[in-house]
DNA sequence: ATTTAATAAGGTGTTAATACGGGTGAAAAT
DNA sequence: ATTTTCACCCGTATTAACACCTTATTAAAT
C-alpha cells in the first residue's frame, strides 16, 4: 500500500483528493495538512509517506520551503507538486527543491493516478508542463532569470524608489520635483540604471520594474 | 431535500464538494459539469436545482455568462459563487449577473453549510469578502473601474497590438518596422490612444496595458 | 446614399529624452 | 590611508518623443 500525504490549505480540493486517492488501488491517505509547517509537525519519522501531494502556495510555510524541508530532511520521501500556478519560474524554483512532477489543480483523475503510478515505478512524472518547462530551463531563461536577480540586487534603494516614480506617467521633470532633485540628477540615475539593467529606454526600466515587483499594479 | 448541481472545470475540487454536500443533511448533488456550456446541456427543465455552485473561471462559457443564462431563464435557481479570485471587479460582475453569495475555494466545510443554509432560507448570504465589496462598489470604485473596462473596450485590435509592441525596449522606430507601418502612422496611434486613455507618454500606456493585461509580462 | 470608424500616412514644429563628457563630498569598504 | 561606492550635480549635443493638423482609402453602419 502507497501511503501518500495530502499538503494544502485548500479543503474542499483536499478533501476530493483524499476520497479520490483512497479509491484508487494500491494507494490510502496517510495524512492531511494544511500548510507545509503543519506536515512538519504532523510527520512521524517511523511511519514515512512513499508521496506527498504538495500545494505551492500556501500560508506559512509555502511549498517552496516545504519541499526543500522534505528534500533535506527525508530525501526517500517522494514530492509531487500540485499548484493551479503555470508560472515558469515557480515550476523551475520546485524542481531545484527536488519535486519529482508538477501536477495543475484541474488534473484529471486519470492524469494524477498515471503521475502517483510514474513516481512510484520511475521516481519522476514529466507531464507537458514539465517537459515543456525543463526545456526551457536547460537552454536560455533559467540563466537570465539569475542575471534579473544578479541586477535587482545591485541595485541602491535610491534608484528602487526612482524606478518606482519611472512607472507613473510623469516625466523626468516631474520625478525630480517629487524626490526633491535636480534634473541632472534623475539623468544620472538613469543612464546608470541603462548601463546597469541593459536596456535603452525608459520603458525598458518600467518593465524591468514591474517584472521584478520593484513597483506593484 | 435540497438539490444542488456543481458547475466546475476543476474535476478534484468538484468531486471533492460534492461528497461534502452528499454528506450534509438535507443536501444532495443533483448533477456536476465541467463549465457553463456542458451546463446547460445537461439541465432539466422539470428537474430544476434548488442551488448551482458556480466556479468563475471556466473553459467555454465562464461563470458570468452563465449566471446571466441562470438568472434570466430560471430564476428561481439560486446562484453561489465559488472561485479563486478575490478581484472586486469580478465579485462585481457575478453580482450585477445575479449570484446570491461568493464564496473562496478555500472555504471551510462550515461556512460552506451556512452559506447553503443562507441562499435556502434567505435568499441571499453575505460573508465578509461580499460585505466588503458591496461597500466599495457603492461608494468610488465601481465607477472608475468601469470607465477603466470602457476605455478598454473601445481599443481596437490594431491598437492593442501596438500597445504589445510598446511595453518592450524598442523604439517608435523599430515598432514600425516591426508592424510594417509608417513611423507616421505610429504616431497616429499613439496620439489616439493618449486621447482614448487620457495619459500623456508612452509610460502612461505601457502602465495601462500592463493593469488591463492586454500584455503579460 | 451618406456618415462613421478603422487604418494608414504626411508636414511641421517644440519639448523632452537620451548620450557622453565632466565634477564634488560623505560614507563605507579595503 | 586609500580606494570604492553612493548620492548629487552641471554642460552640451543629438535624437526621439510628443502636439497639432490634414488627407485618403476602405468597410461597416445608418
Amino acid at each position: 500500500m502507497i501511503k501518500v500525504v495530502l499538503v494544502d490549505d485548500h479543503v474542499l480540493l483536499r478533501n476530493g483528493l483524499a476520497s479520490v486517492i483512497n479509491s484508487f488501488n494500491g494507494y490510502t491517505v496517510l495524512f492531511e495538512a494544511n500548510n507545509g509547517k503543519h506536515f512538519t509537525e504532523l510527520l512521524n519519522p517511523v511511519n514515512l509517506p512513499n508521496i506527498v501531494l504538495l500545494d505551492v502556495t500556501m500560508p506559512e510555510m509555502n511549498g517552496y520551503e516545504t519541499a526543500l524541508w522534505i528534500t533535506t530532511h527525508y530525501p526517500q520521501v517522494k514530492i509531487l507538486a500540485l499548484s493551479m500556478l503555470t508560472d515558469e519560474r515557480c515550476i523551475i524554483k520546485m524542481l531545484r527543491n527536488g519535486v519529482k512532477g508538477y501536477l495543475l489543480k484541474d488534473v484529471e483523475l486519470l492524469e494524477l493516478k498515471m503521475a502517483l503510478d510514474a513516481v512510484v515505478n520511475k521516481g519522476i512524472y514529466i507531464n507537458n508542463i514539465l517537459y515543456n518547462n525543463i526545456i526551457h530551463s536547460m537552454s536560455d531563461s533559467n540563466m537570465e532569470e539569475e542575471n534579473e536577480h544578479q541586477k535587482m540586487m545591485n541595485l541602491t534603494e535610491r534608484e528602487k524608489e526612482f524606478l518606482r516614480w519611472l512607472c507613473t506617467d510623469k516625466s523626468y521633470k516631474e520625478i525630480a520635483a517629487a524626490m526633491y532633485l535636480s534634473p541632472r540628477t534623475i539623468d544620472g540615475y538613469r543612464d546608470n540604471l541603462f548601463e546597469k539593467l541593459k536596456v535603452v529606454s525608459r520603458v525598458g526600466l518600467v518593465i524591468f520594474a514591474i517584472r521584478n515587483e520593484i513597483v506593484k499594479l
